[in-house]
DNA sequence: TGGGTGACGCTCC
DNA sequence: GGGAGCGCCACCC
């Protein structure tokens, strides 16, 4: 494939260029461009750029055009498309995209510590679970930064790799989202969350063990419908005589 | 530097 | 039960 510095080496040095072009042409022979992928997802098809220390960004934009110059704006960095070579990479992107659990670098470089923080934080939240953004908070070192979470989540530029769709209100309701709050329920309901079960029952217990979960946590979702009880609150599982999961920890360990 | 903002959460009525 | 009001926290300008 021909690339721009290939171009202007093949085009010497005697043509000059517009000021804001030839720092950009500058910057390109010296660091080379970021490159962008159009992969198919659960959103839709989407543009996902991806620099030296990793993914920086997925948008669900009309044009290349457009999502070029959105990136350049945003970024200071030029986009080429992805080449042949990519290709094992693009195939990691996708099956990330779709919510497999497959490592994809992302760069986070141009975050906040606490924003960093609850990126990764909501990263493992696994496919068919949700969180509240209390429990993000309380997991990214900040209690009682639940608004703040959500401030976060709202500039997420990763969505779908940091699954924010994934994180829900403290009463099981499914909240807002960037794409729509349609969307997010679209994109739980695929994933098999319970929406309807988890709404005012955010917390399941189980006689058997003695062990209360978030309702979406696998260990709770084995529980037997018989053996099933429903809680609104940690504070009401724990004043019942149940113990947090180790796991999802609902509580402060 | 400090006030405004918000994908939250809790209390009160 | 549900909405209004307010506290909280991090970030932005």
């Amino acid at each position: 494939m021909e690339t721009v510095a290939g171009v202007l080496r093949g085009a010497g040095e005697s043509i000059p260029l517009p000021e804001d072009l030839g720092s950009l042409v500058g910057r390109v022979l010296e660091e080379g461009a970021d490159v962008f992928f159009r992969l198919s997802s659960p959103l839709g098809p989407v543009f996902v750029a991806v620099g030296r220390r990793g993914v920086t960004c997925v948008d669900r934009v009309g044009s290349e055009e457009e999502f070029c110059r959105r990136y350049r704006g945003r970024f200071g960095r030029l986009l080429m498309p992805a080449g042949k070579r990519d290709l094992d990479l693009a195939g990691r992107l996708a099956a990330a995209l779709a919510g497999r659990q497959v490592e994809v670098p992302l760069d986070l470089e141009r975050m906040t510590p606490f924003q960093r923080r609850v990126m990764r934080v909501v990263r493992g939240i696994p496919r068919g679970e949700v969180r509240p953004y209390g429990w993000v908070a309380r997991e990214a070192g900040s209690p009682g930064a639940s608004r703040a979470v959500g401030n976060v989540m709202a500039r997420n530029p990763l969505p779908l790799l940091v699954p924010c769709h994934r994180v829900v209100r403290n009463d099981g309701t499914p909240g807002n989202y960037g794409f729509s709050p349609r969307e997010k329920v679209r994109l739980l309901r695929e994933e098999g969350v319970p929406l309807e079960e988890l709404s005012g029952s955010p917390y399941t217990a189980t006689p058997t063990t003695g062990v209360f979960c978030h309702t979406t946590c696998r260990h709770a979702r084995r529980i037997q419908p018989e053996n099933r009880l429903a809680f609104r609150s940690p504070a009401d599982a724990l004043r019942a005589g149940f113990r947090p999961c180790r796991v999802c920890r609902p509580v402060a360990v």
